[in-house]
DNA sequence: AGTTTAGATGATTTAAACTCATCTACAAGT
DNA sequence: ACTTGTAGATGAGTTTAAATCATCTAAACT
């Protein structure tokens, strides 16, 4: 295989595939970045050693012979496959793709995109949310949901609850007063609830005097809360960066664990060395 | 146009194909005439380029990444395309292949087969005749024909005819005693006949006595004449080399012109540098 | 006719490609 | 477990291919 082109250049070859398309060894070598002489050297030399000649010269103008009309059909064809596979490649080396929940991208994603990128200059990120064509190749998806349905290896996060309130407003009394908790009720009926009732159990409350208000996305809970001075009962993950921000606050309360996690799909099948950086890096900022 | 491909090298990526294809960077190395070495420095070259791993290096087993595949298929795509165009093209360079009336064939172009390519050592000669596949692209096709048809730069011979007899012979009296003449009637109807009334004009003869045998090739007149000492009327250009050789021998009458002529159908359409040197070597052998 | 432009050609320089020597890690045989 | 052999990685050194520079030619356009 592959036994007559080894005597060839494949430099020859890409410099006539560039004269052959453009006409004109000064186009050519502009677009390779070379001079003409390098061109006209090239392709000579290819034409000696295949013993045709590819250009008819008449003067200072050329044109392809018949033979240099074919060989440019497949040359062109050929380099125009390769090439679009290492756009393609190199693109996929270059960035990665995020797409996750809303919530996630807002409180999470977005606030730390300029720190990885700060710390990854050649990778450049970008985030979509929403029903993006999820499976495409080289997109990361980060979804949000059941521990028990998420391969282990796959989890980034699991993920625990507890109540937050606006930076500086008064603890809350537990016991006494009536008091307004937003929360989530996801859309998707089948995600496991937020563990309240196991939050009230765990730090010794009833919970008779709270009420409740319900937004179908965390995200949600967490602006009304900070609009309204307010109560949230959501998850740490989202909660972590306004609380180091000291938007939000957390009270005397404990955390629960839930069923919730975040988790990538075939995690490992990520190769790029831009996906596999975004993943360690993630993984490492949500557990730290 | 080709943007990023201009970062990586093209022998990169044929080493990278090699070793994809065969799974073994050893392999690779055989097959492209260089060592493992090289072909380790060149696919991490194009790793670190493309900042993509291509290969999952398991000690000193590898095997290629989900984007290595992508690559390979088309990488291998495009070389591939461009290996047999480049092929077709470097065969069409070391070969001339030539079809031709089987006359033609036997009496001038096999028997100075080994001339041409005593002279023209970089390129063989095939030739065939009949209904070959005619207007293949490389092939040339030196047809037998009426000049008014053929393009007059296409003519690589205009056809004379004169009677020839055995080397040795007695010349024949052409007045007196009865003589047989083999000549042509050509198979095909619509070519000019041989132009046996201007001959006898033109030497004087009324040809009452000459009794004509015909065959349909020119061929098997000459080889009948020469098997029966007998004299046979045909073309200058098929009889030339007996001549020479001492076969064949002339007498004293005179050739005429004929609406015969050799041509090659679009003559300046064969652009090879073996199609060019075989035309201009047949050209001048047949008219020096 | 003079000027400009595209390409050819040959000598020289530069940089990419290749090899060599050395090292590591696995695999297979003892 | 301890050699031995094999495939590949790595870094320095060498070679050769590829690019440039300087010069020249021929056509095209003032």
């Amino acid at each position: 295989m592959w036994g007559l082109s080894l005597q060839v250049s494949l430099q020859a070859l890409k410099a006539f595939e560039s004269a052959a398309r453009q006409g004109s060894f000064k186009l050519a070598a502009e677009e390779l970045s070379l001079t003409p002489t390098a061109i006209s050297h090239h392709i000579s030399n290819l034409e000696s050693r295949l013993n045709v000649n590819l250009f008819h010269r008449l003067g200072r103008r050329i044109s392809l012979t018949g033979t240099g009309i074919r060989l440019a059909k497949a040359t062109s064809d050929g380099f125009r496959k390769i090439d679009s596979a290492l756009e393609e490649v190199m693109k996929a080396g270059s960035s990665v793709r995020v797409t996750t929940t809303s919530s996630f991208a807002a409180m999470v994603l977005i606030p730390s995109q300029h720190e990885f990128e700060q710390a990854n200059p050649d990778i450049s990120m970008e985030i979509s949310t929403g029903e993006s064509v999820d499976s495409q190749s080289y997109i990361i998806p980060i979804r949000f949901g059941d521990v028990s349905v998420a391969e282990d290896a796959d989890v980034i996060k699991s993920e625990s609850f507890n109540v937050f309130g606006t930076y500086g407003m008064a603890p809350p009394s537990w016991s006494n007063e009536p008091i307004t908790l937003f929360t989530t009720e996801w859309k998707n009926q089948s995600l496991p609830a937020p563990p309240l009732a196991a939050w009230l159990e765990k730090n010794g409350l009833d919970g008779s005097n709270i009420k409740l208000k319900k937004f179908d996305q965390e995200l949600f809970g967490i602006q009304q809360a900070m609009a309204e001075n307010g109560l949230v009962f959501c998850s740490t993950t989202l909660s972590k960066r306004l609380l180091k921000s000291n938007l939000l606050q957390q009270f005397e309360t404990r955390s629960v664990k839930s069923d919730l996690c975040y988790y990538v799909p075939n995690k490992h099948s990520f190769e790029t060395r831009s996906a596999i950086r975004f993943l360690n890096w993630i993984e490492y900022m949500l557990n730290q």
